[in-house]
DNA sequence: GTGGTCTAGACCACA
DNA sequence: GTGGTCTAGACCACG
């Protein structure tokens, strides 16, 4: 797994994200274990700070909690990942009615446009 | 305009897609004169010959068209530029949906997240 | 193969065109792979760029297709080809014509002089 | 009048060629006086050599004849000026037929495809 | 090794 | 001044 980051943004936010998304999508299931740091840090090519950053980040977000000698795991609070979920969802959606009321279409069009899109695929 | 470019992905494309997002928002209004590649290729901080690769792409595309001696305008051909909004429109919602399903939302719920969405706000 | 240019055209569109005709020709065959950019560009002694430019632009057109890391090779789809044969052949008639009108030849004169030389040879 | 060589075939050749097309197609009629050499050799940028060379044979072709103070004129001998449009249409036509049997086609064919293109056009 | 991209900078034609 | 072309040479990704 070698990300890509865009330049202009802090890359441990770009980490943060890139890490809820994997948990809310389940490719990191409740409970797993993540990799270390050190070894996470070598496979994305950043400096481990970076990714400590992002990693406490996280913690306090309640996504990932952090066993002192084992390792960091996956939270399995379902509610916490449900609300990420949520949370991923409604960005995803506001960024999608943005750039399609720049090309000035109304909430009506917008709507019809996906529902054509969801019958033709 | 000082464009921030992600690695990874070509600059004369991403510079294409801007561009291309600029017109079919309106920004660039049908037949306004474009900034000259020299001037444009300072602005955002690129070679001057990326940019003409990205120009006269478009142009193949037919989205520009060029003046000789005189400049680059944006197309009136109304046609172009509605084909251009779908496309994007497209690209958009099939991003949306991708990241919608890797969230484990059916088609349904996808819809249904963006008619509350749309109320709510 | 040392390819002579005229001035006043792009050199890019000359090597499309000696391209384009040693495939229409047979000269390179439907499949058959490409000398590489670099190899190319020394043979015919222009920058691997210029060389690089005529290439994107006839893959653009389809003529031939790109396997990565492997080379190019002429495409096999035998629509592409004869819309490619059907081209040259238009051109080819229509610079004839506007020779033999120069000479001040009606249409019928025209056909006629062709019907003669192709029996007297 | 500014001339554009090949590389790779004598000026002085490509000179006769053009002046010739020039005096069939009527451009320079029958008893024109033609510019004198030095005159013309600047406006096509040569050296008045080269066109002097390009003179002296079209004189030995009865072409153009010399009026040693006067300068340069087009013949009016109706028999040779004809001869040099036989001449020039078997040229164009040795030329196309070449060129579309390399593209593979059969006589028949190729009369065919002009007919097509006289009618279409 | 292949193709793809990018920069730096030159020269040209046009009007 | 505009766009268009070309060269020289570097760096990258892929396998």
């Amino acid at each position: 797994m070698a990300y890509k980051f865009k330049n202009g943004i802090p890359i441990y936010l770009q980490i943060i994200d890139e890490l809820s998304i994997s948990i809310a999508s389940g490719k990191y299931a409740p409970g797993d274990k993540l990799p270390s740091v050190r070894e996470f840090a070598v496979d994305i090519g950043v400096n481990p700070n970076t990714l400590q950053r992002a990693f406490s980040t996280m913690e306090s977000m309640g996504i990932v909690h952090v066993d002192r000698t084992n390792g960091r795991y996956v939270t399995d609070d379902e509610k916490v990942l449900s609300e990420l979920r949520a949370k991923l969802s409604k960005r995803y959606i506001e960024e999608l009615v943005t750039r399609m009321r720049k090309l000035k279409m109304s909430d009506e069009e917008i709507l019809n446009a996906i529902k054509r899109w969801l019958e033709e695929v």
